[in-house]
DNA sequence: TAAATTAATGACAAGGTTGTCATTGACAAC
DNA sequence: GTTGTCAATGACAACCTTGTCATTAATTTA
């Protein structure tokens, strides 16, 4: 028990806590990260003392030497719509509950795995979360294993083996949309596709599909065009849809963002919304209600995926073993003023 | 020069690079620090050996040792809008530059002083920057000082004495904007003020005034309403300002969420924009380009704000005295489709 | 009751870096 | 030639925590 002197003025070091208490060091370190062992009265009396000298840990003494920093790292591309935004914030707060601190990076362009990889090197995560298309880059998963870092995707196109990911059943929430244009006396209804290889954008049109083909509504392809879920493509969808021949009453557009698109164009050609012509999004952020007429769209618990995935990163990291099994949160049809009744 | 061998299996750490260029681990040390008093052929010598076995330093030993962490922290209340999210941005491109990280948090409610005090002592920030409004919270201030943190403070409401700041010249920015409407043959231009307490609030509201008053144009302050910023106190604005006597021919909504209601609003009540109405914005950012029809506005350099705060912060941490200069940014008038010449 | 087992705690080292201070060598000034 | 100065480098400790292993105390078993 022969320690060094308390000192004023540097912060309280675990070994002035341990004098205060009347224990090793180490038995305080016992109480500071919830071993067992420790009699509740000793246990007690060291944390009277934590509180008393207002001790808190050092974060890099413990980063050197347990290999654990109590960090996570949130990795995305783009910062386009209200998603990365989202996310981050839940994925904060779920932190902040845990004492955990959040690293936020984003990759850009072709070398993914190379940024991906200073990062790991630079900070020491106990943990990543990834959102797409991020989190489906195969040259960057590889990285993670390569430093042999935790992550949890947030709505991966490929669901791994034995790896815990977590989403919304976008295939559901698509049909459901659709089937509320379906009702509204739609038949002819464009659909403008999310990023290749982006896992909801597939989902979601594999429940456009789905939808009418329960409807048994005859799927016209040349309703169907590509799009990359931003504004651009929005507007460049809806100008390609409204050209077909015979052009469709309602759209589908792969998010709320594109969907803005497809209103801005409606709006400049004159068309009145939604009495010419339906549109619907998917996400339910801001935007949604931003723009005019508010959308009807797939309300997505963005923010409860971000801390969903936070709870499932610190859960494996805390012992918990992975269970491998998805996560899969419900969503919400939002029915609002960008669709009607099809005029007959 | 005795030191221990090399192994395999750990990564490479400031030993096996003195060892690798026949040096001490403490003239390694001074290479990594960029330290003068080392020869160019020592340091050259020593680069290589760092190049050659991937040496990375621990972030740990050095926080420990050195008190410092390279890492940055970006605190701010909301999400709303794009504006928190563009300097999130900023801040990480030059982050990313500079060899540093950076840590998120948000403070939310009222007892933002006790948060950042949580914050502050669990990491151990080399600096933070703040957006408005906790960046005038005086409590926040307060406990920045006592964890002796440096900060700088993106427009901020009251600059302090040798303190720098960043941020544009709104009044400037917003005497811009109101001469357009002026050149456009609007004189009853309406007002909606941003969050009381925000200093870029109070000196768009100058810039206002002072544009009207130059061209001789009497204020009617009928045509001034409170605002907080948000989509909805755009909508309750232009819900009050369009129930004047006589209504405004145009109006200048404190930022784009703001304006993005006042479009709804208009809209909602069958008005034609810009050719019932004009409407003016302020930030410029993505939410300015996906409403409809796209907003007029100042385009604010967000993410330029963000990257200087960071460079500003990184400035001083590495010995650079605080000049106490403010940092003004250059804006920019956009003209776009939600204003027009009025209709005689 | 003694021995064996388990629970609780402590002594000490290690982790990788930088700060302090000492040492060496080169070169200028006396 | 000796001393003084300064540039370049090195030896070693210190930073604070946790892991390992040893030790002591408490409890169970034979």
């Amino acid at each position: 028990m022969k320690t060094s002197e308390k000192k004023t003025g540097t912060p309280p070091t675990i070994i002035d806590v341990a004098n205060e208490a009347g224990v090793s060091m180490k038995t305080v370190s016992r109480v500071i990260n919830n071993e067992i062992r420790v009699k509740a009265k000793t246990r007690e009396r060291v944390q009277s003392a934590i509180k008393h000298l207002g001790y808190q840990r050092n974060v890099f003494a413990r980063g050197l030497r347990a290999d654990r920093s109590l960090v996570l790292g949130l990795l995305y591309e783009t910062s386009q719509g209200d998603y990365p935004a989202d996310v981050l914030h839940g994925a904060l707060s779920q932190c902040r509950k845990k004492g955990y601190h959040l690293v936020v990076e984003t990759l850009r362009g072709s070398n993914k795995s190379k940024q991906a990889a200073r990062f790991l090197s630079q900070t020491r995560l106990d943990g990543v979360l990834m959102t797409p298309p991020v989190c489906d880059s195969v040259a960057v998963l590889k990285t993670l294993k390569e430093f042999d870092t935790p992550y949890v995707r947030i709505s991966p196109k490929k669901p791994r083996k034995n790896e815990c990911y977590i989403g919304i059943d976008d295939f559901a929430a698509a049909k459901e949309i659709i089937n509320h244009l379906i009702e509204l006396g739609h038949r002819r209804i464009g659909f403008i596709k999310g990023l290749v290889g982006h896992r909801a954008a597939g989902e979601r049109f594999s429940g456009y599909c789905s939808a009418l083909e329960d409807s048994g509504i005859q799927r016209d392809d040349r309703l169907i065009v590509d799009g990359k879920f931003d504004f651009e493509s929005g507007v460049e969808g809806a100008k390609t849809l409204l050209a077909v021949e015979e052009p469709p009453t309602a759209i589908f557009a792969g998010n709320d963002t594109a969907a803005a698109g497809v209103l801005s164009f409606a709006h400049s050609q004159g068309l009145s919304i939604p009495d010419d012509l339906s549109v619907c999004g998917f996400d339910g952020g801001a935007i949604s209600r931003m723009v005019w007429p508010s959308l009807t769209t797939i309300r997505q618990p963005i923010f409860l995926l971000g801390e969903s995935a936070v709870s499932l990163l610190i859960a494996n990291n805390e012992g918990a073993e992975n269970h491998g099994r998805p996560v899969i949160l419900s969503h919400e049809l939002v029915i609002s003023g960008s669709t009607a009744s099809r005029i007959l």
